[in-house]
DNA sequence: GAAATTAGTGAAAACGTTTTCATTAAGTCA
DNA sequence: TGACTTAATGAAAACGTTTTCACTAATTTC
């Protein structure tokens, strides 16, 4: 692997100008610039980012920390894929990290992303109220990007949907067809989407003059589709038995999905569901699913360049973007019976 | 950011004596590696991996680079967590890379992950006779594991699954329910996976006199559902229509499906179908599809372990491990028709 | 009891860059 | 013409570690 050093010595330069022909800073003639150019080529030399990183300023050295909580769910994957492509067109490499959540983990990964030197850091969140990220991120001046949830304050850069919209409309669907008796499966508080979402399912009750029902909110761990299962099955259990649920994210509903088909109950005809995402696989099933659908790859490629403008510019003042959920009415949802008729 | 130096000083030592407590050189007594410790926990000490992998010798900077086709494809992002994992239990932090299945963007990754002194690279390499690992990675020592993939050559370590046996198996299931006009969705045989597969199915096909139609055999992008569902409209105008596909991966299988939806055509009594993969929808859909189910999570797993085998052991031979596919039964799948009822 | 080993430690070089500072030559100003 | 800027270049310091080498004191070996 050939050096600055060897580029400099063939070139018959200093290691200095070598430098800069590579930052193309203008201060070098035209045919040293040349002279230096044909000797990288002949040397195939690519300069370390190790070394670039080590010694470079700040927010040069094109490496973007991305913590998720899981890869395998399709939502997150797409948000991924929408940071990696705007990161690529930078010349940004990603180092990737699940958190499964674990707060632990998620604190591990920052002490790595600060050790790895990186620009910056995208997440969302595992504690809207936590201060792990000043800890560990901000108190070095690393820039930090929430994706899909926020933190309580506003002082950070964040792009989200609006979760609150989500619950609303997605509930307020099921109000119009006729629907009164709605479970929700929703998740802890900790995380500001899942909390939005669940205000917004009793905003649009309430809103309609219906009863917030506690028997008819559950609340489970959101990678687990198991446990979304159990809690499907308490659900259905309830009397009377709720003629719709709104499920908070798409892992989730297939537990739910395995316990309602366990059940030998039909969707839409015996219970309406409104998944929250929209996934590859939604419109493929049995009733292809009424959804609430978020710009899941739309909300990486932001994110990321709310991260290069920050990178840009970094004394400006923090944004927090909103984009728009979106109901997808599919074949999942459906009138409420009649109450006389129902069991 | 508190520096080794400081450390030092705090504990009044060299930093020599700091980097040696940092990694556990035996060489230092018990009470100065006790006075160490203690400044470091003062001052929060994190040392910088980015000089450690500077300075220090290979394989020890605790990365590994990889590069996938695409993580939005659930497979890859199975294989993703099987490796994470296991990264993430020995403390490697992980640059994650789409390549699109587009060798320039494997080209410049493969540079990139170089250039950042990666400790090794794990990959499907795009094509199997192809020389850009040896120039980017090999030739500088840098070690590489394929993953679901292999290189026509031994010399590197792979893990795969057998897919030469998962196509077989596949297509002796459809033959076995008294299909003989079974048409594979296909892809270029640059890729050793899909080149596998389809030997599968013609070896099944041949071994039991069945004629091999070129007409039923059709090669699409892995990554476009959207040509999937073109071929198979394709396919589904071959006279005498087919009565059985077999769908060489899951995202070529969502447009089939489309495609066979669209046409108005039953599954499976119009047509039986069979995924490669197993993925969280597969069970969900009208008729659960009857899949191959390849151990993708698994396959990351061991390919990571393979990766740190070879860190511990620059020197050994290189390894082939072959996976088992597995033949899940579902519902897309039955018996022929009668061919005098056929249209 | 001298020689050889070992334990414990530190100074300085090295890794491959970028940045700071200095220097020279050439051009500009008045 | 002399003072001043500007363009082009290089030497050396710096980034935060690990590694090499050297040194002292204590212990072991014969």
């Amino acid at each position: 692997m050939s050096t600055l050093k060897e580029v400099a010595k063939k070139a018959e330069v200093s290691v200095t100008t070598v430098s800069r022909v590579i930052n193309n800073s203008n201060k070098v003639s035209a045919d040293t610039r040349e002279r230096v150019q044909r000797a990288m080529r002949k040397l195939e030399y690519k300069p370390s980012r190790v070394a670039q990183r080590l010694r470079g300023s700040k927010g040069r050295s094109k490496l973007l920390g991305l913590i998720i909580p899981d890869i395998q769910n399709q939502f997150y994957s797409n948000i991924v894929r929408g940071i990696e492509d705007v990161a690529y067109k930078n010349k940004y490499a990603v180092i990737l990290c699940n958190s499964d959540e674990n707060p632990n983990k998620e604190r591990f990964y920052l002490d790595v992303l600060r050790s790895e030197s990186v620009d910056g850091v995208i997440l969302p969140p595992i504690h809207q109220y936590g201060k792990v990220l000043d800890e560990c991120l901000i108190e070095y001046g690393i820039p930090v990007v929430c994706v899909d949830r926020k933190l309580a304050r506003e002082s950070v850069d964040a792009v989200v949907v609006n979760n609150h919209k989500g619950g609303y409309i997605a509930v307020s669907h099921l109000i119009n067809l006729g629907h009164e008796q709605i479970a929700i499966i929703s998740s802890s508080h900790q995380f500001s989407s899942f909390d939005d979402r669940q205000n917004g399912y009793e905003q649009a009750l309430k809103d309609n003059k219906l009863e917030v029902n506690e028997d008819l909110i559950v609340e489970g761990d959101p990678r687990s589709s198991e446990q979304a299962y159990k809690l499907t099955k308490k659900l259905l259990e309830v009397s009377p038995r709720p003629s719709a649920i709104f499920i908070t994210n798409n892992l989730m509903t297939l537990g739910a999905l395995e316990a309602i088909n366990e059940m030998n109950l039909k969707i839409p005809e015996d219970i309406s569901i409104v998944m929250y995402d929209d996934t590859p696989w939604a419109t493929a099933i049995t009733s292809p699913l009424t959804v609430i659908s978020q710009p899941a790859y739309e909300m990486g490629r932001r994110a990321a360049e709310l991260f290069l403008q920050r990178i840009a510019d970094p004394g400006r003042a923090a944004v927090q973007v909103s984009l728009e959920p979106k109901l997808i009415v599919r074949k999942s949802t459906s009138f409420a019976r009649d109450k006389n008729n129902g069991q």
